[in-house]
DNA sequence: CGTTCGATGCACT
DNA sequence: GTGCATCGAACGT
């Protein structure tokens, strides 16, 4: 079953732990490429200094405004595109950052993605459980990009999906790869899952 | 193990 | 001009 909109338009903490255990799919021409979200991490609203909105609304972050249960995606350091759910309703800047997955299906078309980052060049293949460790890692196995952001996570090609899978131990962590706001233990992961970045 | 650092594009000041 | 919600290689212990 595809999440509802009802989903998303809740506490974005209550968002981030229930999308461990639910599936990120996206379907290409190329192919389907899916896996369990196994790391997520929340951003909530201007107060927080780490979120986008922390600056006030601009051209850029105008997705964390909008309405819930839509992808807000940007391009990082140059190189990368991260993936985030918006949560709460309209005129509450929040998000859920996907920060890792185990891959389930399209592991070949993942690994050729995967390959093709200019920095891969000649090395050795990607190992499964690696493939989609990290937020920028994962966006590039999935094929994500710029063309996806403010679409929504209800249909068209980028989904996520409860198919009952059961996860392990929940953990809450400080959230990482930030320069503020660190003290905020609003990092979700599986415990001990070989994909969690952190 | 650990820390440092370059690549790379663009939003924001 | 500055500074990233990253990745992975290169080094030091």
């Amino acid at each position: 079953m595809i999440l509802p909109v009802d989903f998303y338009d809740r506490p974005t903490l209550d968002v981030a732990r229930d999308l461990l255990g639910k599936v990120l799919m996206y379907r290409s021409r190329q192919g389907v490429a899916s896996g369990m979200i196994v790391e997520a991490e929340a951003y909530i609203g201007e107060d927080d200094p780490a979120c986008h909105a922390a600056v006030g609304r601009t051209e850029r972050n105008a997705p964390l405004y909008g309405p819930p249960g839509r992808a807000y995606v940007y391009l990082n350091y140059g190189i990368h595109h991260l993936v985030n759910a918006v949560t709460e309703r309209e005129g509450h800047p929040s998000a859920v950052l996907i920060r890792a997955l185990e891959p389930l299906d399209g592991l070949a078309l993942m690994r050729r993605r995967r390959a093709q980052a200019p920095w891969r060049a000649g090395k050795a293949a990607v190992p499964d459980h690696h493939l989609c460790r990290g937020p920028g890692n994962l966006s590039r196995a999935l094929g994500i990009s710029l063309a996806d952001n403010v679409r929504p996570l209800t249909r068209g090609p980028l989904l996520i999906r409860d198919e009952g899978l059961e996860i392990g131990e929940l953990a809450w962590d400080g959230r990482i790869g930030i320069r503020v706001g660190t003290d905020r233990r609003w990092r979700a992961s599986v415990a001990g899952h070989r994909s969690v970045s952190g």
